[in-house]
DNA sequence: ATAATTGCAAACACTTTGCATTTAT
DNA sequence: ATAAATGCAAAGTGTTTGCAATTAT
């Protein structure tokens, strides 16, 4: 963990490596407000701006990936390769999350093409999930 | 156009089609404000919560799909087979268009794998566009 | 020592909503 | 006729920012 501080050549300040630690241990991809009440839970103090300066600098350094939910919350994971993505309900706003990435080779493709270094993506399904189908589409 | 409103079953209103006909004209995924001013500029009066109202039921209904752009605003297209997606530099902001979608496949096999209607995606690679690689990440 | 990081409060930008009026079916 | 759509203004939500105080190197 105060490796991935290194790397991105930042201060190792308890602050970020308890948000490092949430996101770790975090099932999915985590928003900011997550992180923080996460923290507030185990009675760690700490500051919303807080929270929205580390992920963002982490996000650009490339430790963080960053997905954009369909709400246009943001939300942060390690930049791994087991990351996750959502498959979301366009009707009740239900998730699920998908059990792998397709982009890995895609990255490579593009990044040939564009001349870009590319360090992460996006990606999130939409759809309609079972229940709402059943339903006729009715929330 | 007057098919897209009745296939999602939509009043076809003037302010309707306006939207849709700067959306199909639009060069890529185009935000709410910016349809909105384009509209102005045509000299065509709208409600910029119109605007709103109306893409976001056109892409729950699935004729629009929904893209958000990595500062968290949300862009729209036609949910065609044609469409595109962003490579955006996490450092200067700026983006290319990529000129196809690796998602087409991806949709048929996890509509299998989790029973959700997949009805369209949301999908942008982040990276550092060459001339940031150049200035070595600085703004 | 000093440059980076944090907390706080205030500002911001995008988006949504309630309600009265207008419009398409 | 009536249900849906629009305009307007006001509110909401997630996020960012300026600045003084604190902290890691």
């Amino acid at each position: 963990m105060e490796n991935l501080l290194k790397k991105a050549s930042l201060k190792n300040t308890k602050q970020r490596s308890y948000i490092l630690s949430v996101i770790m241990t975090s099932e999915g991809p985590i928003a900011a407000e997550e992180i923080y009440k996460s923290l507030l839970n185990e009675n760690k103090k700490i500051n919303l701006s807080t929270v929205y300066r580390t992920i963002n600098v982490l996000s650009e350094k490339g430790v963080l990936l960053k997905t954009i939910r369909e709400d246009g919350t943001a939300s942060y994971q390690l930049n791994d390769l087991s990351h996750n993505h959502y498959l979301t309900c366009c009707v009740c706003h239900s998730s699920v999350l998908m059990d792998d990435c397709p982009i890995v080779e895609l990255s490579e493709r593009i990044s040939k093409e564009t001349g870009y270094k590319v360090t992460g993506h996006s990606l999130q399904l939409i759809g309609v999930c079972p229940n709402c189908l059943k339903n006729n589409y009715k929330k």
